[in-house]
DNA sequence: TTACCTCTTGTTATATTATAACATATCATG
DNA sequence: CATGATATGTTATAATATAACAAGAGGTAA
């Protein structure tokens, strides 16, 4: 299995220079066939939240931009975080005020996002059951929904088996 | 079926006076029981939370406890939040940075949150199924899950016939 | 090529959300 | 009623996020 396809890569060991370096060329490609510019600052904002499995506060990404040479106000990282996120190349996780970037761009996907408390790593997972159980949900209210967010908290396995 | 138990209140005509003195009552009977201070604070910004079926930003809660006579420093309102939510007298929601009034107190759930765009109206649902679901994930990443946010966006059934 | 338009970047300034730290007051209880 | 724990109020500040505008880069069409 291809790494940048391998769901919760976050709690797997895995080849993360390939994991990284798939994911990366999968939204140059992705850009490049949907017309819009992958930028430096925003390829760059890209390999930054690519490098651990992790979200990172935009103030987080602003730092390691700056250490790069770019603008070392505010907007230069929320602006290129709001183009990844808008363009599905990379989440916003709401419980940690924090962004990761997005391992599936380009597929359809309703992620869910489970976060490790004592580690800080994010996995994310396909999760088509939880939509579809929101969706009969959403349906019986007469709720039309447009965006989900979910983010599980707690412990992953090898935080788990570190505390044994 | 008694309104504080009506699940999707908030997308439901209901007897407001009625749902709201009932979450009230019921949020008192808790407290003693558990042996935990309701205190003025407290409870009014409970029932603060509890006007409306939608989510206040801690300022808004602020702005209002100080017309009622209580402090106007930030804290004021961040601790009485922090101590319902604690105690499962009310919810954060994420998606927000707010907080809504919990409509199923003291009973176990794993409520999803249906926010409405358009008026802000905010509805508790339990979704059993939707945790169910998590959990087989969880086990299946060797995850151990403690808490869970769920948060669908969309827009509710007042506003899609407004719109109509 | 220039002229023009759009999008992007960078900057300053400020808004919004949240917490630390400490003094005073209240409460249960022994 | 003394005491220790909990709660409240205050000042100050931290952390997160956006508005507004000037300058630059890139496309495109006369």
């Amino acid at each position: 299995m291809h790494s940048a396809s391998n769901p919760a890569a976050a709690f797997r060991s895995h080849d993360h220079e390939d994991c990284l370096g798939s994911v990366l060329n999968r939204a140059d490609t992705l850009s490049r066939e949907a017309g819009i510019r992958m930028t430096p600052v925003r390829r760059r904002t890209l390999e930054i939240l690519l490098e651990e499995h992790r979200a990172l506060g935009a103030y987080e990404v602003l730092e390691r931009l700056a250490k790069h040479g770019f603008g070392s106000q505010p907007p230069v990282a929320y602006r290129a975080l709001e183009f990844l996120v808008e363009h599905g190349f990379a989440h916003k996780i709401r419980r940690l005020n924090a962004f990761a970037a997005c391992m599936q761009p380009g597929e359809a996907h309703a992620p869910a996002f489970f976060i490790c408390d004592a580690c800080g790593a994010v996995a994310e997972v396909p999760e088509e059951d939880v939509r579809d159980a929101l969706e009969v949900a959403a349906d019986r209210l007469g709720f039309r929904m447009s965006r989900v967010n979910v983010e599980v908290l707690g412990t992953c396995p090898a935080c788990i088996a570190e505390a044994a």
